[in-house]
DNA sequence: ATAAAATACGACGCATTATTCGTATTCAGC
DNA sequence: GCTGAATACGAATAATGCGTCGTATTTTAT
């Protein structure tokens, strides 16, 4: 994922000037998309709300695709060196489960918070772009892939299958954190209830085994 | 939420022939709005698919805008319906907190599975209707109420704030119920798997304060 | 200071699309 | 079978949007 990547037929910007262009569009362009919805979105809006004319978009991005994609990957790339970093930081492995956990939380809160309403555009309108979500994908994969070596690494959790607990500690997580961000309000004392709350959730899951280690299957009636 | 709402400038439709061509029309558009996205799908495109002529689109619905939000009551409406029977059938009062949250888990699954790229399209993409969006709301609001109850009703769920539990219970069994769904493969033989992790999970969640009740609040380093 | 390159502009051409409307066909009731 | 209403049709119209291009302005380098 280098960060110069030869994937535009246009002129790429070298001079301050444009440079601020290039920043202008994006970020009118990550508005008008996200409140329009791509299909619905027009060029001429974006350069408008970015107080630029249409040529001048169209000399940096050669259609309304590219627009987006630019967008995505430069999301996804920040997004994914973000939380990289984040789980890299400090002394995570001397933490104690439910530290972990609620450290995790606040991580992911964080990190929706970047920019909760381009990440819905990107991943929850259908997907145009098949780039995108391939590296949204391969970063997903990373991450999960940390969480399964976490989990690991505390000896009280003692999962059957590692990697379907992984995946609903990342899914919890994920939905968790983004309906916080986007949906409840939050009038900033409510923070710490709610990282207690997930991460009490959390835990309780991941101990549960421990006590009870091979239950009986229930037959389902369905 | 009665059945008949004049919400249309144009005719309702009062013979078999043009209730089939309504019908028609509006599979057609779930499909179209869904595989393109709202603003990219065109009138001409539906029709098309449906069988029928354009014209005969524009006589029972005065601009795609209006066909999108027939496609989204009539959705939302018959979901909440759905939801709601599922609850009231069968003994769920006799139930024991585990059974109970399998059910849940198992009929969210159900309800995930009746229309998955609809559902998307409507709520995932940048809401355009007002109407819709607060539909579900109202109906979103009356499923939480319910889950608080039963709560409510097992001794062993001693919850500080009902409220915030029953929305994360709710948040996890909808986001969980819909990865399995779209992302997740089934190859039919995980999906009694997947129950049992997050019932697990839930009743996990549930009873952990019964255990120890009012855990002191641990000091957060943010 | 001057030339060459980079950047900005925005009206216009061309294609696509939403919506209409006059006409043709089918249906319901008598 | 006749008649009016309902339904279906699809070419035509009006609107809108993508992307281009000739020109004007600013920057860089000599």
């Amino acid at each position: 994922m280098g960060k110069s990547r030869a994937r535009s037929t246009r002129k790429q910007p070298s001079q301050e000037r444009s440079r601020q262009t290039v920043a202008a569009i994006l970020q009118a362009a990550t508005h008008v998309f996200s409140s329009e919805g791509y299909g619905a979105a027009t060029t001429a809006r974006i350069a408008e709300r970015a107080g630029v004319a249409v040529g001048s978009l169209y000399q940096f991005f050669s259609n309304k695709e590219e627009l987006l994609l630019a967008l995505g990957l430069k999301h996804v790339e920040e997004s994914h060196a973000w939380i990289e970093h984040a789980l890299d930081d400090e002394a995570l492995g001397g933490l104690s489960l439910e530290e972990l956990v609620r450290t995790l939380t606040w991580k992911m809160i964080e990190l929706h918070q970047r920019e909760p309403t381009l990440h819905r555009l990107l991943f929850q309108e259908v997907p145009r772009q098949q780039l995108i979500t391939e590296a949204k994908a391969a970063s997903d994969r990373a991450l999960l892939r940390r969480f399964e070596l976490m989990l690991r690494s505390h000896p009280e959790v003692r999962v059957r299958d590692p990697r379907l607990t992984a995946a609903l500690v990342g899914q919890v997580l994920e939905s968790l954190t983004h309906w916080f961000v986007l949906e409840a309000k939050e009038p900033s004392g409510e923070r710490g209830a709610f990282v207690g709350e997930v991460t009490l959730l959390l835990c309780a899951y991941l101990s549960a085994r421990a006590g009870r280690k091979s239950r009986p299957p229930r037959a389902d009636t369905a």
